[in-house]
DNA sequence: TGATTTGTTAGGACT
DNA sequence: AGTCCTCCACAAATCA
């Protein structure tokens, strides 16, 4: 039907010749403006029908070589494949089904309830207050509920250390199991121990992996590229555990050369502790522990290994001694009900503080100090050696601090949060008054973390306007007008919602490559180098969940970075 | 101005 | 296979 119009390159659907020619019988309308000639793309038409025919034709045509069809065939297989989730790792203990009758409601029937206590009910329900207020935030409940809170915010307990015992039971009848303990002891005494590198620990002696900072010449730019390219995460009976129950929070891996340990924290306080390559008959590796009551972002271990710190929204710093054998309390935040002589007096402000940040100070080899930081802006350091105090406690933001990374010159630090500004600080020149930065990175939003690189060339900071922004030589800034530019800028999906904990760009101990989660499909952990054209996406059938929060293990003779998701599983890649 | 609500988002547990 | 639950993440819009 369609002739081809040799002559008609220049008749666009815009601008279509008009010529007249005999209608149509069928066409009666004579209106002058129902175009005469019916031209697309070069071909003239005996209808209007047929034009928009052909146009169907093209526009179909078009779409199925787009790739759109296929992609989104390929999305919707995807999300039908997904793999049922790895079944290494803690397990819920089975409780035994014996109800008969229907349970009745002793509250509708307003029957006291004895001994019962709620401990953990769902939001929108109760909202268990810090200070013994329990405000039910729905109308419809009229009766409080019976709430135990025996100790403050409740938290496990006033300070005291745990016991290995006390911790692994505190995770509660679900997840305890009848070998729970024992094999959490033996972990403990049989291998943490034996970890412990004595002469980091006693000698001072910087560990293996900084010591190994660009002397190395097996340390290529070649050797790098391999490794980074041979990672992958394909055998799902043994990359993947489920190390904590709840959403992952923090992550981080033992300094131990030879064996991976990871560890991960979870958004109600737990730490699981995965011995990778450990699963015997009894214990497949993972040992879980309950030491805090809120999220725990923050899991750092000593260089030696012999400590791993953790730092809880819970307002409290835990550090878990593998020779005592004990959780112990470093600090925690009280408010002004407490004595003076308590570390951590009158910080605590109430309904919205909590500590979000807590590091290893890294200038001294030593879990005694370190810094931590607020939902209220404020960034403090703590100094357990001499008498035990707050060493500062500085207003550093009007808004929540999410980050803080100390330079290795050991006076420069900076922040990131919700302010959407890295500011730079020098921690020599804290004025008495108000403390004003050195510099300020402005990110565009807000900023998940901004950490400086192992040799501190650089600064990574993942934001919320879906950037991973590379600053080069922040710590050189000068007070000026200038606002500070990125030396690179990354695109980076960074919307995470609020089911999965932020991205946090995290970089390797001593390499300048830095890892982070990604919500691209098919799951992956990416791996990017600033000053090399380096980028990897790690994908596999092991990597079916989003990995929030990824870090690197600190070796240099090979490559390991782990990932947490946001049902508490934690992937290996190597 | 501060307070409150809503949109976004993924994964597993449960029925 | 489908529904429910998550709800100290943050941004933007709307309310008081």
């Amino acid at each position: 039907m369609a002739r081809k119009n040799v002559s008609a390159v220049s008749q666009t659907a815009t601008s279509p010749k008009r010529t007249t020619r005999s209608k149509p019988e069928d066409e009666t309308n004579d209106d002058v403006l129902s175009p005469e000639v019916y031209s697309f793309e070069g071909v003239v038409y005996d209808t209007y029908q047929e034009m928009v025919n052909a146009k169907r034709q093209r526009n179909q045509q078009m779409l199925r070589d787009s790739g759109l069809l296929t992609a989104k065939e390929e999305l919707i297989q995807m999300q039908m494949k997904r793999k049922p989730a790895a079944s290494q790792g803690i397990k819920k203990r089975k409780v035994e089904v014996t109800a008969t009758e229907r349970r009745k409601s002793k509250r509708i029937a307003g029957i006291e309830s004895e001994n019962i206590y709620v401990e953990n009910e769902s939001a929108g329900r109760f909202t268990i207050a810090s200070d013994g207020n329990t405000k039910s935030t729905e109308g419809d409940v009229e009766e409080k509920p019976n709430v135990r809170e025996e100790h403050y915010r409740n938290r496990v307990n006033d300070g005291e250390g745990l016991s290995i015992e006390q911790a692994v039971k505190l995770t509660g009848s679900k997840w305890v199991q009848e070998t729970s303990v024992e094999t959490a002891i033996n972990f403990v005494r049989d291998e943490l121990v034996h970890l412990i590198d004595r002469k980091v620990a006693n000698n001072h002696v910087s560990p293996k992996s900084v010591r190994s900072l660009g002397d190395d010449e097996s340390l290529s730019e070649d050797w790098l590229k391999t490794a980074v390219n041979q990672l992958s995460v394909e055998d799902v009976d043994k990359c993947v555990a489920k190390v904590v129950p709840d959403r992952i929070y923090g992550i981080t891996v033992h300094p131990s050369a030879n064996q991976v340990i990871a560890a991960a924290g979870d958004k109600s306080g737990y730490v699981g502790i995965w011995n990778v390559d450990g699963a015997s008959k009894v214990n497949d590796g993972v040992h879980l522990f309950k030491y805090h009551s809120g999220a725990v972002s923050c899991l750092e271990w000593t260089s030696s290994g012999s400590k791993l710190l953790s730092g809880s929204y819970d307002g409290t710093v835990r550090v878990f001694d593998v020779e005592k054998e004990s959780m112990v309390q470093h600090f925690a935040t009280v408010d002004e009900s407490f004595s003076k002589d308590h570390l951590g007096y009158g910080l605590d402000t109430g309904y919205s503080f909590w500590t979000q940040y807590a590091c290893i100070d890294g200038r001294f080899m030593t879990d005694q100090c370190f810094f931590v930081s607020t939902s209220i802006g404020t960034a403090l350091h703590v100094d357990l050696r001499s008498k035990g105090q707050v060493t500062f406690n500085r207003q550093w933001s009007e808004k929540k601090i999410n980050t803080l990374s100390l330079h290795p010159n050991g006076y420069s630090m900076i922040s990131g949060g919700l302010d959407c500004t890295v500011k730079l600080w020098d921690l020599r020149k804290l004025s008495k008054s108000q403390d004003i930065p050195v510099a300020e990175y402005f990110g565009g939003k807000s900023i998940n973390s901004a950490y400086f690189s192992p040799k501190g060339r650089f600064v990574v900071a993942t934001t919320m306007s879906d950037k991973l922004d590379i600053v080069m030589d922040f710590h050189l800034e000068k007070r000026s007008s200038k606002p500070t530019k990125p030396w690179k800028s990354i695109r980076h999906d960074n919307k995470t919602g609020r089911w999965l904990t932020t991205f946090n760009a995290r970089w390797h101990p001593s390499l300048d490559i830095f890892c982070v989660g990604s919500m691209a499909h098919p799951r992956r952990i990416e791996i990017f180098s600033p000053d090399t054209e380096l980028v990897r996406g790690v994908s596999g059938d092991a990597l079916t969940a989003v990995a929030s929060r990824c870090c690197f293990h600190p070796s240099t003779d090979r490559l390991i970075v782990v990932g947490g998701n946001s049902s508490g599983r934690v992937t290996v890649v190597r």
